[in-house]
RNA sequence: GCCGAGGUGGCAGAAUGGUUAAUGCGACGGACUGCAGAUCCGUUUCCUGGGGGUUCGAUUCCCUCCCUCGGCUCCA
């Protein structure tokens, strides 16, 4: 059976492919670390856990690569807010990052690189994509031009906004300090602000260089999975590919993927608008297998408008289902439901899972199957069946990160 | 302006042509309890936005209209 995923990319559902014989790489964008981080990077990173959980239950290694942007424009304010360094900030949040998803039950990448560490290898790239002659000047800053592409060639939609975005007359948003399609390779700045030598001088290279650097040094372009929120398409995801044209000729990514927004009273949770519920709050109120429950409720493309009183209803069902299950399994003379239900179960699971990350159908379906164990959970399993039920629902925990028993 | 998502019972949310349209929440009744809560049992007539079309048959496919919502500097 093959996972297939919805790619962002072509727009089209279809197989995974990777290199044979090597782990499939996995890069997903992490944050930028300046602020505690909130429910709608919980979900996007929760998608990502469930899908290297399904890899790793299918028998694929995964290598799983996320970068921790370190220097940003927003650190340095909030770090001046603060009287921190900018390095300083970076690290305490980012410690207070990894806790939060420590606390969700998201595995951790294999590896996670800060931008920082990498600024050679982002230099270098910078001095590649000048090769190109498609690199200038505007203020203190230098921009990749890339050249005219069949729109269906870097993500058709958002190519197209981003067209809107200077040539329409009366558009309603703010223009962009480029135009449609650059990008920012290098910017000019001296100490205490994040700065480095490079192919310009002193300065701090360009976001879009980071994810390209680092994905290269540990995965190889183009990496097999690629993806994060949504809003990521563009500009970042764009650039990103952008760049792997330009000097690798491929894509970044052979598939992409992109979840769907948290909401928070109608408008999308951000750390720009401040309507954020932190993964804190949530971890207050719901307990994380709660709050996996319930973020995983609706499939990954459909947007989740926030409410802390479904939240609390998902605690209350995940503990509800856990606790009709472990009465189930204190066994007994044997009941009508044997490890068989169990073991439905895990098939199911591995089914919707596989089958464009159906989440949406799997937690209905853990529902269901407490509520039969309730309506008949006495006696309980028969002593003999015990251990392959366990062994099925121990793979629904692991494909899901929620506690069954 | 451009792109996208969606309109199913009080609410949330399934069912991608086929019996009485799941399930959960809520509500109501009951059991239990000194009362409440939790838990369990039962009940919940009434719901597929409007109009056409395809079909023996449509929530499901096609057309059209109406409505709602999201995104488009940075952002998971």
């Amino acid at each position: 059976m093959s996972f297939r995923l919805f790619d962002t990319l072509t727009g089209r559902l279809g197989p995974i492919r990777r290199r044979a014989g090597r782990p499939l790489g996995m890069y997903v964008c992490g944050p930028t670390v300046y602020a505690p981080a909130h429910v709608g990077h919980a979900r996007t990173y929760l998608y990502f856990d469930v899908v290297r959980r399904t890899f790793q239950a299918e028998g694929i290694p995964v290598r799983h690569v996320m970068n921790i942007t370190d220097f940003e424009e927003k650190i340095d304010r909030r770090a001046a807010a603060l009287g921190l360094t900018w390095r300083a900030l970076a690290r305490r949040e980012e410690a207070g990052f990894f806790r939060d998803l420590d606390a969700l039950g998201l595995l951790r990448p294999n590896t996670a690189p800060r931008a920082s560490d990498f600024i050679p290898r982002m230099v270098r790239v910078a001095a590649r994509l000048e090769r190109t002659g498609r690199v200038h000047r505007s203020g203190d800053a230098w921009y990749y031009r890339p050249p005219e592409r069949p729109r269906e060639a870097n993500f058709p939609v958002s190519t197209e906004l981003a067209r809107h975005a200077v040539l329409e007359p009366g558009h309603p948003f703010p223009e962009s300090e480029a135009t449609a399609g650059e990008f920012m390779v290098w910017q000019e700045q001296e100490p205490p602000l994040p700065s480095w030598n490079g192919p310009w001088g002193r300065g701090m290279p360009g976001w879009h260089l980071e994810c390209y650097a680092m994905a290269g040094e540990y995965l190889g372009i183009p990496v097999d999975l690629h993806g994060g929120g949504l809003d990521l398409i563009y500009p970042h995801h764009h650039a990103e590919n952008e760049i792997a044209l330009a000097l690798n000729g491929t894509a970044f990514s052979r598939h992409f993927l992109h979840t769907a927004f948290v909401l928070q009273n109608g408008a999308k949770m951000s750390k720009s608008t401040g309507n954020l519920v932190s993964i804190r709050d949530a971890l207050a109120e719901g307990s994380a297998g709660g709050l996996r429950w319930y973020l995983l409720r609706p499939r990954f493309t459909e947007r989740l408008s926030w409410s802390f009183s479904e939240l609390a209803e998902a605690t209350a069902e995940q503990r509800r289902v856990q606790a009709a299950v472990r009465r189930w399994l204190e066994g007994g003379a044997g009941g009508p439901i044997g490890a068989s239900a169990a073991e439905s179960l895990r098939r199911e699971v591995r089914a919707d899972l596989l089958d464009n990350l159906g989440t949406d159908r799997t937690i209905p379906r853990l529902r269901e199957f407490g509520a039969r164990l309730e309506w008949a959970s006495h006696p309980g399993i028969a002593r003999g069946d015990r251990p392959a039920a366990v062994r099925a629902l121990r793979e629904v925990e692991d494909r899901l990160g929620i506690p069954l028993r």
